[in-house]
DNA sequence: CTAATCACCGTAAACGTTTACGATGATGTC
DNA sequence: GACATCATCGTAAACGTTTACGGTGATTAG
């Protein structure tokens, strides 16, 4: 308490207005003893002040627990201390997990996140929601667009601060970047790990052609046949869910045209597709050889656990955010594409083992 | 462009400007022939305005895409148009299902969402969170607590504006509400669907008992068994890993103890049970009941479709978000408790048919 | 015909910061 | 000893709104 040089009565008088009313600049400014000004310089690490004065300030600061007032700071720069994202609102895997590492990086990066989500992914509502988010003063937009109708309706859409887009496969325009991980080398690494055990009839099930990630997945399936020099094998177009692959697989096995092997465009059409195979008294891996797409959580205890490929959320989140801040702050980052991993479980077998 | 009621000029010469400036409240006014103040009035559906006018002001607001600048709103009238979200990061189907939903109903309200989550559930981190979510000038604050220590560093923080929180089973405070499902009661239905279809020796897969949902669920499985009068089974406490459910499991098959029936904490436990008892040769439902809790997509294509719990995350959102509303703008609203709901699929089967 | 009422509109002040600029005293230089 | 330099600090204006108040002219009441 000695080294105490703030007077105590004005202090507690100042500490206890506060109770009613939050404390300001210039609160802090009285009891230290200076102008407000000088605590501006203090609050923005300004130089052109003592060091002794520095630290006064900064214990009052502490004392009477003042907190800068974000929307009066916002008002006169005009900068921003918030990032928006703009959502579909689907709980699908993808989106979710990008969402949640998106959140991650950028706090780590000082800024608070705004996330909105589209019901609809059409032209307006879509630019009501940039909108809505422009509005909350945010510094720049990621939108995750899964979605090619979304990712349409955004590039259509105009907007007065940055926005970037994560998208699987689709490609920039001048006012929108566009980021994603390498997802047609994920389909390729399954399809190829496939055609390793030496499967050559090698089927899809793919997820929804109005997805980008159904539309990539799909392409490096059909890129690794051909550079396998296999012909294309079978290629079904659904909706990602395992009731469409339950369904859609038992049609096969009454036609009796199951492929040896299955690159399913999804963990959970994996998960259709084994209790299909299951309940039809077809063994996976042995009689067919099946591969997913997401690991999601469990898919390491379906019966069998499952080969899958797993995306790296956390990187591709920390790579749009980068990319997104270098357009807010005025700088150039580069982009290095990021690789999904296999991961290799019970799920597919070898065939002809000593050839 | 007959009633084009303004000068031609005028508002090109703006248009033209608010591409480098965003137009503001006077830019309105003077393209318009009205004061500021009028604009305000119309912007804000006050009185006083002749209809005349206020159609006007209207036209150049749309002409020229006036938007009001939020921060300066904030700034006057210090309410705000945002609520926080603070969340624990994890990707567990609970939390993630309340967060969705909760941004779901927020922007319906007229709310943006602005989340932060916290890595670990600590006093500083926690009130570090509050601050930050303070700071951006939120009007409330929904945190979603399913573990118990982040609920107590919440009750232990202070905030300035008021503090929800969604934890099952957890008590409120004076100055922190609290709200969940009736989790209790989704663990007393599954018990007693295992009761009414014969059973008697009915042991839990818990989950962790950091969790309120953990605990609750074990409560609601104990208040079942000794409400039938049936003596308590089994009861493992794990941490909602297939892995931990998989592994224990084995050993139960291995010491000669598997249950008649099991009440899993989750579906992903359910998962890892499942796989055991497939590896050991014993048949679920045939050899023993499971069902699980959460309802998460696929579990109606496990092997075999898995009887759970569902519970209403939209409902529950709705719930959280109308008692929050409630506390910020001043009024009361009574808060009817929600009911998950028991979802009947393949894994339970009915014992002693003709008893 | 005067006064009161009313509908409509303009104006000043305030919200809590930042920023550009100017002022002060102390220190160093020749 | 006069002058320039420097570190440190104070001050005014601005950011874009809202709100409380005051002021018109037209309409109505007596």
């Amino acid at each position: 308490m000695a080294e105490m040089t703030v007077p105590h009565q004005a202090a507690e008088e100042l500490r206890v207005a506060s109770r009613r009313r939050k404390p300001t600049i210039n609160d802090v400014a009285d009891i230290a003893g200076v102008s407000f000004g000088t605590v501006s310089r203090v609050l923005n690490d300004a130089p052109d002040v003592s060091a002794a004065t520095r630290q006064r300030v900064l214990q009052v600061i502490k004392d009477i627990g003042y907190r800068r007032n974000r929307a009066a700071t916002a008002l006169v720069t005009s900068r921003s201390t918030s990032i928006g994202i703009l959502s579909d609102g689907s709980p699908r895997f993808g989106p979710v997990g990008t969402l949640m590492a998106l959140e991650n990086i950028a706090r780590k990066k000082g800024y608070a996140t705004t996330v909105i989500s589209v019901e609809q992914p059409y032209g307006e509502s879509v630019q009501a929601a940039l909108d809505t988010l422009d509005d909350t003063g945010v510094g720049g937009i990621i939108v995750i667009a899964p979605m090619v109708d979304m990712a349409a309706a955004v590039w259509n859409a105009s907007c007065r601060v940055p926005v970037e887009m994560i998208a699987a496969g689709a490609s920039s325009t001048p006012n929108v970047f566009t980021y994603s991980e390498n997802q047609e080398l994920g389909a390729r690494l399954a399809t190829q790990h496939l055609i390793d055990r030496g499967h050559t009839d090698i089927a899809h099930f793919a997820g929804s052609m109005d997805w980008f990630d159904g539309r990539v997945r799909k392409r490096g399936w059909e890129a690794a046949l051909r550079d396998a020099g296999l012909k294309p094998g079978l290629c079904l177009e659904g909706d990602w869910s395992p009731k469409w692959a339950y369904e859609t697989a038992l049609q096969l096995v009454r036609e009796n045209k199951v492929p040896q092997a299955i690159f399913a465009a999804s963990d959970h059409t994996a998960l259709g597709l084994i209790r299909a195979f299951a309940e039809s008294g077809i063994r996976v891996p042995e009689d067919v050889s099946v591969v997913g797409f997401d690991d999601i959580e469990g898919s390491d205890y379906f019966l069998p656990p499952l080969t899958t490929v797993r995306q790296d959320f956390p990187a591709l989140a920390l790579m749009s955010m980068e990319v997104l801040l270098g357009a807010i702050e005025g700088r150039d980052v580069d982009r290095t594409p990021i690789a999904p991993v296999l991961v290799v479980r019970d799920s597919t077998r070898q065939v002809s083992p000593h050839q």
